[in-house]
DNA sequence: TAAAAATACTCCATAGGTATTTTAT
DNA sequence: ATAAAATACCTATGGAGTATTTTTA
């Protein structure tokens, strides 16, 4: 698990499609695609139900999506305590 | 960032002392130190005093391994999600 | 000088890319 | 037939290991 994989869950559960949700995390389709398929190897279960015009997120991804949001939170403000990476506040 | 160097930021502050956080993660001293090395160029903050006896963790050191703790228990809830990893309750 | 961290290096696992194939309506 | 996901294959980056050197109290 990393949170680069997290990205792509939570941009796929918002999009319904991994071309789209490639093109927001800045990757190719397949990339996303094969990340994701092994993410769901590792949890053992599945994130979405793919279907012809894209994928439908399932309970098991939109909880995990949900929880993939607050650790992306937590990576931002880890972020911001850098002087480098740094936005604004505390 | 990896939830990995999080895991040896969290291990550090608390034993002060990279070779015993190695052991606790179960890598070497070599790794964990590198990779602290280069969490600390990458944030632009150094993280850990380096003293005779061990490490000291400094004000932002703190701060984030208090962060790194959040994260590293939303990644237990994800993996508590997963019917293959998943110890217990929802 | 001695305990601890840093460096040098090698190796391997894996994330990402391009090209292509499979799937589902 | 067509749009979208999956697969195959290749490459490159980087995380981890062993051996060694440097640091600091």
């Amino acid at each position: 698990m990393n949170f680069q994989v997290l990205r792509y869950v939570v941009a796929a559960t918002q999009v319904r499609h991994f071309g789209q949700a490639a093109e927001v995390c800045h990757v190719t389709q397949p990339s996303l695609s094969e990340q994701i398929i092994k993410f769901e190897e590792y949890l053992g279960v599945a994130l979405f139900i793919r279907a012809r015009n894209g994928v439908i997120p399932t309970q098991a991804g939109l909880k995990i999506s949900a929880l993939a949001q607050d650790a992306l939170e937590i990576e931002r403000k880890i972020k911001a305590l850098s002087p480098r990476l740094g936005v604004g506040g505390a």
